[in-house]
Order: C-alpha cells, then structure tokens, then sequence
DNA sequence: CACCATGTTCCTTG
DNA sequence: CCAAGGAACATGGT
C-alpha cells in the first residue's frame, strides 16, 4: 500500500479539492470496506454534510466534515490497504472497475477504489487510536524510541512495521530506511547500541521527508488511468522515456548493485515479507 | 500453474 | 496475560 509518504502527498491534493464540498449521496458496492460501519449508517452520517478538510495519521486519511445544526464533525476514515485509491471524477458510467464506495458531490464523486478491498472507507477511527507517534512531528522522541526498541527481541525490520512503535512505516520504506541506518535488517531490536537508535530515528525522519518531497514534485495521476500512477514509489520511468531517476535504494533491488559499494543487494523473506539490504554496508 | 505483491486483523502457539 | 508467527482477506501481474 501507499505508505506515509504517499498518503500524505494524496492528502494533500485532495484537502483543496473537496474543501466546502456538500455529500448530496453515497453509494456503496463493496460494504466490505465500511466495516464495522453500516451503510445505512454512512449515509446517516455523511449526507447533507460538508466537507472541511482532510488530514494524515500514520497511513490512515482522515476526513472532517460538519453538519447543520450539530457541533460535532463528522470524521471520516480512509485506508487505501494495499491497492486503494481515492479520487475526486466527473461523474460517468461505467465507474472505474473495482470502485467500492462514490461520495456524491453533486457533478463530481470522491470515489474510492481498490482491486483487492484490503482498504477501508470508514465511520470507526478505534485503528486510529492504536497507533504510535507520528515520525514527523515532535512527539516522537528518541528516547522512548530506543527504549521501546529495548523491550523487543524482534529483528529491527520487523519491528519498524509495527504501527505502534511508529506510525506509517510500510515494507518498502522500512527497507530503504534501514540501509540509509546502515543496520542490516537482521539485528533484533534490542541489541541496536544507542548510536545506532539514533540514526535509525534520523533516518526514519530523513527518507519519509524525502520520499514527501519527492511526490510534490513529481506530475501524479490519482485516478490511476492515465500514464502515471499516483502512487509514486517506483523512481523508474513508468511509460517513454524522461527524467524520473532510481529512487529506492534498496526495495526490489535483488541481485543490482548497491549505491554506495557495489555489492548485489540481497532479499531476504522476514514475517512473510520480502527485506532488501546490503550485506556489505549493513552488517 | 506457481509465486509474488505497498497492509491489517485475528487466531494460535509457546 | 503477552509476544511472536502465520493465515486470512481478494485480485492481478509475471
């Protein structure tokens, strides 16, 4: 899925786009994806109310929207699991394949789609309330963050995707944050010497605020029909020839030479999932 | 056909 | 009770 970098970049496009927007209806394919929120109860919810804005927490959207006579916002949540996507179209028939909900905003919809239906489209923000800091804001903190890697015995890879020792950490930048630690992925959490929790923590900081940067600069397609993907982790060109440059260091990267000493990178499968690093320059 | 895929939750095991 | 491991979810690409 689109991990903390990309659900940020997605926000941020949506948040002027649906700003002062009105739900005139909502239509529901996949009732999957509300859970354990009813359909009955979205449309309760969210028609005749307005959207105000849109924020990011770890990897979840979370949409704010007011109602007339009510005080209390209605919140929104948004996952886009491993395949989701959400865009704002000009109505149309037929939708896009997979489409699990349409907000209906009148001549536009806020459509969220997702081949698999990993994702969510929710009223229940409980997930939410289970998550670790945010690692781009000041309340994660090295310290606490090296204890907690302390009290694990984990390999630190494994344990860089856990939600709630941080939020928005997913499989590829966990890699890509590792070799530029220059800690192999290997190492269980709590033998990392204090040195190395703290780079980890820098790290951490530095490749999701590139990876941010990098998506504010890059030309995007949301929908996801046209040429290119709004989900931007693949640096490599997508269609003809241009200026995209390799991006990932690491992440499906077996058997290419590492950026810094050349050796091949190396794939590993930890908790089911695939690890890339250098043996070289993350001993 | 086999295996792999950006994530989270639930169940089992120790 | 807790941590850790694995399956399940559902579809598509190679």
């Amino acid at each position: 899925m689109p991990e903390l970098p990309e659900v940020e970049v997605l926000v941020r496009h949506l948040r002027p786009l649906i700003r002062n927007r009105t739900v005139r209806a909502v239509d529901v394919w996949r009732k999957k994806v509300l859970a354990p929120t009813t359909e009955d109860e979205l449309r309760a919810a969210l028609v005749g109310a307005t959207f105000a804005g849109a924020s990011r927490r770890g990897k979840y959207i979370v949409f704010q929207l007011n109602r007339k006579r009510t005080t209390r916002p209605v919140i929104l949540v948004g996952h886009l699991g491993m395949t989701g996507r959400f865009f704002l179209a000009r109505r149309r028939t037929p939708l896009p394949k997979h489409t699990a909900v349409a907000i209906r905003l009148g001549s536009e919809d806020l459509i969220y789609q997702d081949t698999r239906y990993f994702g969510r489209m929710t009223l229940d923000a409980s997930a939410i309330r289970r998550l670790g800091p945010e690692p781009l804001s000041s309340d994660f903190k090295q310290q606490p963050f090296a204890e907690a890697l302390k009290r694990s015995v984990q390999p630190i890879k494994v344990k860089l995707l856990d939600q709630a020792l941080v939020a928005g950490i997913g499989n590829i930048y966990a890699s890509e944050i590792l070799f530029v630690a220059g800690i192999s992925p290997r190492v269980p959490s709590r033998r990392l010497k204090p040195a190395q929790s703290e780079g980890l923590w820098c790290a951490i900081r530095q490749v999701l605020r590139e990876a941010i940067d990098y998506g504010g600069t890059v030309p995007l397609d949301f929908s996801g029909d046209g040429e290119r993907d709004g989900l931007f982790y693949y640096g490599r060109t997508a269609g003809s020839g241009d200026s995209y440059e390799e991006r990932l260091r690491v992440y499906d990267r077996a058997g290419e030479p590492c950026l810094k000493c050349g050796a091949p990178i190396q794939r590993i499968v930890q908790a089911a999932r695939s690890s890339y690093y250098c043996v070289v320059c993350q001993p």
